[in-house]
DNA sequence: AGCTAAGTTGACGTCGACGTCAATGTCAAC
DNA sequence: GTTGACATTGACGTCGACGTCAACTTAGCT
């Protein structure tokens, strides 16, 4: 069985060609006016609320023309589909997040780093606070933009383009922690025959995985607890182990 | 902000409540005849063919009986909608997958587990091993089942019976899990202070997490290096460590 | 054979979301 | 202040999926 999933075809949301072919030109230029401009920024912001309040597949491009406070025809001078109009929104808040994510994280431990060794980091107990911060900060990040993770996820099922997004947004993530395990191994602070590239995939999936479980669907965690119930686990599995073995 | 997600409405699929009032009566209780009996079952089997083929929201109840060559009508002697369906067929066949994991793997490791410990099983070596045999199992269940996997994930984002038996099939895996890690607590095998329902759930969300990265979102993996490294990352992060620290 | 309850059929009406477009409005430049 | 390019408006036609239903078939029981 080949890597599927299902509804992946090539238009936009759930796909279902229009029958009538004449195919109107989708704006893929930014408006040209000033007032354009902010138009377009008002049906963004439109769209997020609405989005979030009925997810992708119940939002109707008439409830985001009305929360935006245009008429129904001026939606499509901006955006060719509500597809179109998600893959902007998404792509402009996750380039956002990461940038949220970067910020205050030095390079190595978790889903966040990097700066050049800052030097006098080379300690595992430096390393294990580290990974802390960007544990804790991409939690906090998490759950401040539950709704649109979800969303996020919604979409990736279906539409090709947003699935990019996410492998895209999956493999910065995973260069950035896979860079501090090797530099790690460097150090000599990591078994030097671990695989960073797999181990980086596993422990971003741990994080990820147990955030979306715990935010969206609604597991119960308690934040600290989860925060450092991860760190412990992703720190010792490198052997930064703090706990030796009993 | 509240546990969330977006488009979770009471209904089934895609929430858009037909104006019209009249609910006729969904047909609840199986079927009374034999004939009966296999009508159901060839639109499920049908079903699954549709679904895996072109997605939930994409699949059509008419291709559906189509497909399981009844007219368009019979349909609805079965099931009251596409979404019911689609519950009836996951509900089936993750028992089916459920008891799949199951044999074959005695109490312990990871993804499994369920019998008395047979005795002098009780050494961390064994233990490894256990995980990784339930490992094994779990990435080849998945990779047999990728379709219906995306599908469960699909349908999860927009509705709540589903959604359920996501949660449900998460915790039964976290149970297990957990009550494994608890064993070798007891055995003194894993340092006590560990949170082992915390952990159970970290662990579970590093597996199945990466392994839909891999078979779904279609990353570059090899399936034993894959195995190999999460039980690697598994057992030391609890401190069952083969490779002490580097 | 005749009766009845269960099941089958497929044509039909409904409905809601979409995307269009002709008329109208806005604004900046000349 | 006139012009023209760009933007706005909202009523309208289209379309496809759904769910219904009245007529018909099947099969078990007496």
């Amino acid at each position: 069985m080949p890597p599927t999933s299902p509804g992946a075809t090539a238009a936009g949301g759930p796909t279902r060609p229009p029958a009538g072919a004449g195919v109107a030109a989708p704006p893929t230029t930014l408006p040209t006016t000033e007032r354009g401009r902010r138009q377009r920024e008002r049906l963004l912001a439109a769209a997020r609320v609405v989005f979030e309040r009925d997810g992708f597949l119940d939002a109707r491009v008439t409830d985001i023309s009305a929360e935006a406070g245009v008429a129904h025809g001026s939606f499509y001078t901006y955006f060719g589909s509500k597809t179109a109009v998600f893959r902007a929104l998404l792509a402009a808040t996750m380039d956002e997040l990461y940038d949220t994510l970067r910020v205050g994280t030095a390079d190595s431990g978790a889903p966040t780093a990097d700066a050049p060794a800052p030097a006098g980091t080379r300690s595992a107990e430096e390393a294990v606070r580290r990974v802390e911060r960007a544990n804790r900060r991409f939690v906090a990040m998490y759950r401040e933009n539950t709704a649109l993770m979800a969303l996020f996820e919604q979409v990736t099922t279906f539409d090709p383009e947003v699935r990019a997004l996410r492998q895209a947004a999956r493999e910065r993530m995973v260069g950035r922690v896979r860079h501090s395990i090797e530099q790690l191994q460097t150090d000599g602070l990591v078994a030097a025959d671990l695989d960073a590239e797999y181990s980086a995939h596993a422990l971003v999936a741990m994080v990820s995985g147990l955030v979306h479980y715990w935010l969206v669907l609604d597991g119960d965690f308690e934040e600290e607890r989860l925060v450092a119930t991860l760190t412990r686990l992703w720190t010792t599995s490198l052997g930064l182990a703090p706990t030796p073995t009993v």
